[in-house]
DNA sequence: TTTGTTATTTGATGAATGTCAAAAACTTTG
DNA sequence: CAAAGTTTTTGACATTCATCAAATAACAAA
């Protein structure tokens, strides 16, 4: 737990009254590798924050799994579009290490803002800066070629490269494992 | 003013209070078509809000001008990575038709932010709506034929086809101006 | 170690889309 | 209306990347 609180308060300041609420609100929970947080066609009625471990999250197109997203240690996560409309997710979410994470349900969360705005501030900027992260991995998907997808992400993110299997990579940067795998190689 | 006093509690209730220092704080400006509302390089430092016309954000990708994003009737607009960072835009912002906008500066934001912590929520969830519109648009982007995004763009967005050249709608899809042409023709 | 299983690479081919050049259609202006 | 400019379409060809099939490599279990 003081690991989330360290980094809610390196996003915004937070008053000791707004920590021992947000503390009381969040609870611990542990999952085995390859378990599911969320599957298609549930709810999503809940936002965690990882302490330890990654997930992805994927769906299915035809047949095949295409993950679109990964997190790892101090990244929040949840299935974004379900958890705020309250409509079935399209997507699974699943484990791919042992992971620690702590959780807060959604209506506890809308109460934390009425009791304390400085957490909807903390949220507020927390969601720019996912706004920005995503803003990016689109001008990329849209605009740049595989190649540069891949040295972007070695650039950038090379923590994912070295924890999970290049076969989610490639459809996570928008290819097949097969071109994948060439541009490694570069042949 | 009271456009944007409308959506704004479409969104989530303003108090009379709030509702006043909100109208002190934003200004009404109207710009001529094919003018700049900011250039690359420049910082950028208002959120606007559009009460009629229309406008796009478009960089400059070797020599290429590749749109990315445009903004409408009731839509919020800047160049979000320098309005939030207060980093150079990498973008430039232009106007499509003479258009009617209200500006807030972004000291005056955090202002109301402090004042009134119901400005706040209702920015928060005024970011969720556009992070929910970007993560389709990423998906998009990233797993859908060109073909594919244009029904979409025809199926969601009409009115940016019948208001925007098809030059800046063809970078926009992530695609040549000659593929879309094809498209549209479907030889 | 052997065997089965899964992950990754390699090769041959094809489809989707880009590039460049030119033609045609449409708009604007004098 | 005609000329000039701009936007859109068409054609030929090149490139990128996907697909399918097979080979190899890495890993795990007996």
């Amino acid at each position: 737990m003081q690991q989330l609180l360290l980094h809610l308060k390196n996003i915004h300041p937070l008053s000791a009254a707004a920590t021992e609420a947000v503390e009381q609100c969040f609870e611990k929970i542990v999952f085995a590798k390859n378990a599911y947080l969320l599957r298609e066609g549930q709810v999503c009625r809940h936002l965690y924050f990882i302490e330890e471990g990654c997930l992805r999250g994927f769906y299915n197109l035809d047949g095949k799994e295409i993950t679109h997203w990964f997190a790892f240690e101090n990244d929040f996560a949840t299935s974004f579009h379900s958890f705020i409309t309250g409509k079935a997710a399209v997507e699974n979410i699943q484990f791919l290490e042992t992971t620690t994470l702590v959780v807060i349900a959604k209506e506890k969360l809308d109460e934390l803002f009425k009791r304390f705005p400085e957490t909807e501030t903390t949220v507020r900027i927390g969601y720019e800066k996912y706004y920005i992260r995503l803003e990016e991995r689109f001008v990329n998907a849209q605009f740049k070629s595989a190649a540069e997808r891949y040295d972007n992400l070695l650039r950038e993110t090379p923590h994912i490269l070295t924890r999970v299997p290049l076969g989610y990579i490639a459809t996570y940067l928008g290819i097949t494992q097969e071109t994948l795998s060439r541009i490694r190689g570069r042949n």
